[in-house]
DNA sequence: ATGCGTTATATTTGTTAGGATATAGCGGGG
DNA sequence: CCCCGCTATATCCTAACAAATATAACGCAT
């Protein structure tokens, strides 16, 4: 049979929720696109629910990941944080050694 | 400050999910029970729920996990098989083998 | 001043998951 | 033959979550 494993990390800041794979994608897609609205809808992801994921992030961070500006040149934008940025670099390789430590318990595993 | 990394793991099958921590602590207490009534109602999980997950795995596992039975001696109840067990056993196993393997890679860096 | 494209927030509506409840079926034992 | 405790399943109801909509505020540019 083709059983798979499947993980999902994510870090907490005193019990709750301050960066997963679905807000890491997001912000990934704040950075390239410059915009919380913009990015929210080339996810599909309706703006209210990107702003408050966003404003979780931000609010349980001990610094600023996400900087939101209304207003001024084109309207304003966001812009990811160079603390922001660490941040979402080691979530990712702590993800993917992740994945690649699961792989190797697998092939230890006659059961797949 | 005290950001904590955690992680959740899951088996798979043609892409709906065969068992996770939650089916498998259910599980367990019906291993421990032996009735899926006693079972739900220990973890505070409402039957209805609890049957129509043990359905899943039973549907999604090549072979049975568990075995239901209404009427006979005691009412009926709920035994868990062989193939179950070692299925439970290699997945707990592996999920603290994950555990284990995140806490060394947090040890790694400087963030947490 | 006015326009523009954002962020920010409230309100209303819709959808879905789960709980609660009720009832039927099963099969050995007294 | 009926009682018991369990499995099995349908129906209704509620509550949490998400979507949709509307509106305001912001600040630079023209």
């Amino acid at each position: 049979m083709d059983y798979k494993i499947k993980s999902r990390i994510w870090i907490e800041a005193d019990g709750k929720i301050l960066l997963g794979e679905g807000r890491v994608n997001l912000i990934k897609a704040i950075e390239s696109t410059g915009s919380l609205s913009k990015a929210a809808k080339s996810m599909g992801m309706s703006y209210k629910k990107a702003w408050s994921l966003i404003d979780a992030v931000n609010r349980r961070a001990e610094q600023p990941v996400i900087i939101l500006s209304a207003g001024g040149k084109g309207g304003g934008g966001a812009t990811l944080t160079p603390y922001g940025k660490s941040l979402i670099n080691t979530f990712e390789t702590i993800n993917q050694n992740c994945w690649g430590f699961l792989d190797e318990q697998i092939t230890n595993v006659e059961q797949f």
